[in-house]
RNA sequence: GGUCCCGUAGCUCAACCGGAUAGAGCAGCGGAUUUCUAAUCCGCAGGUUGCAGGUUCGAGUCCUGCCGGGAUCGCCA
C-alpha cells in the first residue's frame, strides 16, 4: 500500500479543483502552481493546511472566500477528512479522520525501506565530488565537514533514485607535490643513514613521511641519491602521492567514507607530446570563441607586489555571469588551476554526468561563480553544477578554542578526532548544521551522554525502543516484531495524543526527505531525527505518569503500540543510516 | 574597492517552494521517578528576525540600499 501522506492530500485537492472547474465554479485553464498542502505550524490549525484559495484568487479574479467555500464543501465529502475550516486570509484547515493515522502507520510498516523514498532521480547519474584534499599528508579536522557533508548528500541522492558516483579529485599536479616529493627524498636520505638534522623550512616536517622514505630506500637502494633532482623527481613523486593517498583513504575509512572514483589532475596534462584533457578543453572553448588573449585589470584594494600588466589567455567567464574573465595560463606558460578544473568538469560531463555537485571549503567561495560559468560554457548549457560550501569548523575543548597552527604542523588530525569521540558523533555533528553556517565542535559536548548532545539523544531514542522490544519478548509469548506482521495489529487503538503526535511525525518523513534531496541538504534529516527522537522520549515519559499509556499492557493494545514503536524505530534507523550514523539497540 | 556567505531569544541554532501567533536546545525558574533504562519528561519566562525601503493577499525567506562579521579577489590549490 503506497500512502504518501502529503502527496495524497495534494492529489485530492487538485482533483477537487478540477471538479470545480468542470462545474464552472472556477474559470478553465487555471494555473495551479504554488497550490500546496502543508503541515501547519500550529496544531490548532488542524492536520493539513492548504493555500489554494489565496494562490488562485488573483488568477481566477475571485475573492479567496468564494474559492475556499466550495472547495471546502467538496473536501468535506472525502471519507478521510473530518472537518474543513476556512481560516485567516483564506487557508483551508483540514482535520482528518482518526483512521488516517492508522493507515499512515500501516504504510510505514508495510513499505519498510521504501517508505519516504521518492524517485526524483529516475536513475539519472549524478557526480558528487568531495574532500579532494591535497595529497600532502594526513587529513586534518578541517576536512571532516566536507567529507561527511558530501558523503551524506551522496547517500541522500542515492536513496532519491539517482545513480550516484562519489568522486575525489587528486590535486597531484601543483607545486606542492614537488615540495612533497622533496620532503620524501629527505626522508629517503635519512633512511639510508644520513644525518638530516632539522627539516628545512618550506618542506613538510611530518613523521608520516618517514616510512615513505624507508620504502624508497628498500626498493631503490642508494641509486636515487646519485641522481639529479630532475631525474629522481619523476620517480619519487608518484610513490609519494600513492603513499599519501593511502593515508587519506585510511582516514576516510575511519569515517566510513569510500569514494568510487579517484581522479588525477595530472592525468589531464599533456603527455609525451600528446594533448591532454586541459589542452582539449581549451580547444573546445576556442571553438566556441570563448577564450581570447587579453589584459586583466589589477584587483582593486591591495595591489599584489609582483603585479605585471600583461596579455594572457582568458576565458570569457563574464558571458556566463562571472564578474571578470578568468586566466587560463600563468606567466610561466603553465595552465592555471582553473584551466585544469575546467578540463576535469568537462571530463565528468563526458562520462555522463550532466548533474554535478562539488563540496568545497569556505575558502573557495570566491571560486563558485567562475566554475559554474565554466561548466555552463563547456557543456553547451547541458551540464549543471551545484556547489555546496562548508563553513569553518571551530574546535572547542570545554568551551575553549583549540589552537592550531598549520605553519608548525600543530593541527588536530581527523584520525585524532575520530579516535577521541568516535565516528558517529563526528558525522552527526557535522550534519547538525546547515553547510553554509559556521560550526562549533566541542569535544566535551559530543561525548556527553545527555540531551545536550543530539547524537546521543537520537541514538538513545532508538535504543529505548529496543529495550521495550526486549522486555516485550520476555513478557509476551510468541510476540511478533517484524513489520508486515505488526502492520496487521489493530492500529486504530492508538488514540493518545502522544501516540498520534508520533504518527504525525512519521507522516512528515516523505515530505521532509523529498525536500532534503531536492535542495541537497542532508542536515534537514538530522534535525528531523532530533524532533522524532523528542516525540519518542516524550511519549515514553507519558507512560510514567499514566501507567495505562505504557507500551506493554496485559491486553490487545500492546501489539498496536509495538507497531508504533516499530515504525518509529524504522524511520529513525533509516534516517540514521542515511547519515551514516549507527542506530544502536542498546546504549553502552 | 568588487564578489560570495552570514546576521533570528542572554548563548548555540532551526524554520521544508514565500504561509497564519517565528520554533528547539542550553543557561534561569517551578515540577514529575513503587519504571518498559530519570542518560528522560512537563510547565513558566525569554523576540522590532542588524537597519531602512520595495514586491506580495501574506516576507526571517524574494528585490534595492545601508550597518556589522567572515571568506575571497593573477602566477596557492
Amino acid at each position: 500500500m503506497i500512502f504518501n501522506f502529503f502527496n495524497h492530500f495534494d492529489e485530492i485537492v487538485k482533483v477537487e479543483l478540477q471538479n470545480l472547474t468542470d462545474e464552472g465554479v472556477l474559470p478553465p485553464g487555471l494555473d495551479l502552481s504554488g497550490v500546496t498542502v502543508e503541515p501547519p505550524r500550529d496544531a490548532a490549525h488542524g492536520d493539513i493546511a492548504c493555500n489554494a484559495a489565496m494562490v488562485l484568487a488573483k488568477r481566477a479574479s475571485m475573492a479567496p472566500r468564494d474559492i475556499a467555500a466550495p472547495l471546502a464543501e467538496r473536501l468535506k465529502s472525502n471519507a478521510d477528512i473530518f472537518e474543513v475550516e476556512i481560516a485567516g486570509p483564506g487557508f483551508l484547515n483540514l482535520k482528518l479522520e482518526a483512521s488516517v493515522w492508522a493507515r499512515v502507520l500501516a504504510a510505514v510498516l508495510n513499505q519498510g525501506d521504501s517508505y519516504g523514498a521518492v524517485d526524483l532521480g529516475r536513475g539519472e547519474k549524478v557526480n558528487v565530488e568531495f574532500v579532494s584534499a591535497n595529497p600532502t599528508g594526513p587529513m586534518h579536522v578541517g576536512h571532516c565537514r566536507g567529507a561527511v557533508v558530501g558523503d551524506a548528500l551522496a547517500s541522500l541522492l542515492a536513496r532519491a533514485g539517482y545513480d550516484v558516483t562519489r568522486e575525489y579529485y587528486i590535486n597531484d599536479a601543483g607545486a606542492q607535490i614537488d615540495v612533497l616529493a622533496r620532503s620524501v627524498f629527505l626522508r629517503y636520505r635519512q633512511a639510508l643513514g644520513e644525518e638530516i638534522g632539522e627539516i628545512p623550512a618550506g618542506l613538510y616536517p611530518g613523521d608520516y613521511l618517514v616510512p615513505v622514505g624507508k620504502a624508497l630506500a628498500q626498493t631503490h637502494g642508494e641509486a636515487l641519491s646519485a641522481m639529479d633532482e630532475a631525474e629522481w623527481l619523476p620517480i619519487v613523486r608518484p610513490v609519494a602521492i600513492d603513499a599519501m593517498m593511502a593515508i587519506i583513504r585510511t582516514d576516510l575509512a575511519r569515517l566510513h567514507i569510500r569514494h568510487d572514483v579517484f581522479f588525477s589532475e595530472r592525468s589531464l596534462m599533456d603527455q609525451d607530446g600528446q594533448p591532454g584533457g586541459i589542452s582539449k578543453a581549451i580547444e573546445v572553448l576556442e571553438a566556441a570563441d570563448l577564450v581570447y588573449e587579453g589584459r586583466l585589470p589589477p584587483p582593486k584594494g591591495q595591489l599584489p607586489e609582483d603585479w605585471e600588466d600583461r596579455e594572457q589567455l582568458l576565458f570569457r567567464a563574464t558571458q556566463f555571469g562571472d564578474d571578470v574573465d578568468r586566466p587560463l595560463r600563468k606567466s610561466d606558460g603553465a595552465h592555471t588551476y582553473f584551466a585544469a578544473d575546467i578540463a576535469y568538469h568537462l571530463d565528468k560531463f563526458q562520462r555522463g554526468f550532466a548533474n554535478q555537485i562539488d563540496v568545497w571549503g569556505a575558502d573557495h567561495g570566491g571560486y563558485v561563480k567562475r566554475m559554474k560559468a565554466a561548466v555552463t560554457a563547456i557543456t553547451g548549457g547541458k551540464g549543471q553544477l551545484d556547489v555546496k560550501i562548508c563553513q569553518l569548523v571551530r574546535l572547542l575543548r570545554a568551551g575553549e578554542p583549540v589552537k592550531m597552527s598549520k605553519r608548525t604542523g600543530d593541527f588536530v588530525t581527523l584520525a585524532e578526532v575520530v579516535e577521541e569521540v568516535g565516528a558517529d558523533p563526528v558525522r552527526f555533528m557535522m550534519l547538525y548544521r546547515k553547510n553554509d553556517a559556521p560550526l562549533d565542535f566541542d569535544f566535551a559536548k559530543v561525548t556527553e551522554q545527555s540531551r545536550d548532545n543530539p547524537v546521543f539523544y537520537v541514538q538513545y531514542a532508538h535504543a529505548r525502543i529496543h529495550s521495550v522490544f526486549r522486555q516485550a519478548a520476555e513478557v509476551i509469548d510468541g510476540v511478533a516484531f517484524d513489520m508486515p506482521q505488526l502492520a496487521g495489529a489493530e492500529l486504530s487503538r492508538l488514540t493518545d495524543k502522544g501516540e498520534i503526535q508520533l504518527i504525525r511525525r512519521l507522516a512528515l518523513y516523505p515530505r521532509l526527505f523529498e525536500g532534503a534531496a531536492r535542495n541537497h541538504e542532508a542536515h534537514r534529516v538530522a534535525f528531523y531525527l532530533y524532533d522524532l527522537a523528542a516525540d519518542i522520549h516524550s511519549l515514553w515519559t507519558r507512560g510514567k505518569e499514566l501507567p495505562q499509556l505504557r507500551f506493554i499492557q496485559p491486553y490487545e493494545i500492546t501489539h498496536a503500540r509495538l507497531a508504533l514503536l516499530r515504525g518509529a524505530a524504522h524511520v529513525l534507523g533509516s534516517g540514521l543510516s542515511l547519515l551514516g550514523v549507527a542506530a544502536p539497540e542498546e546504549m553502552v
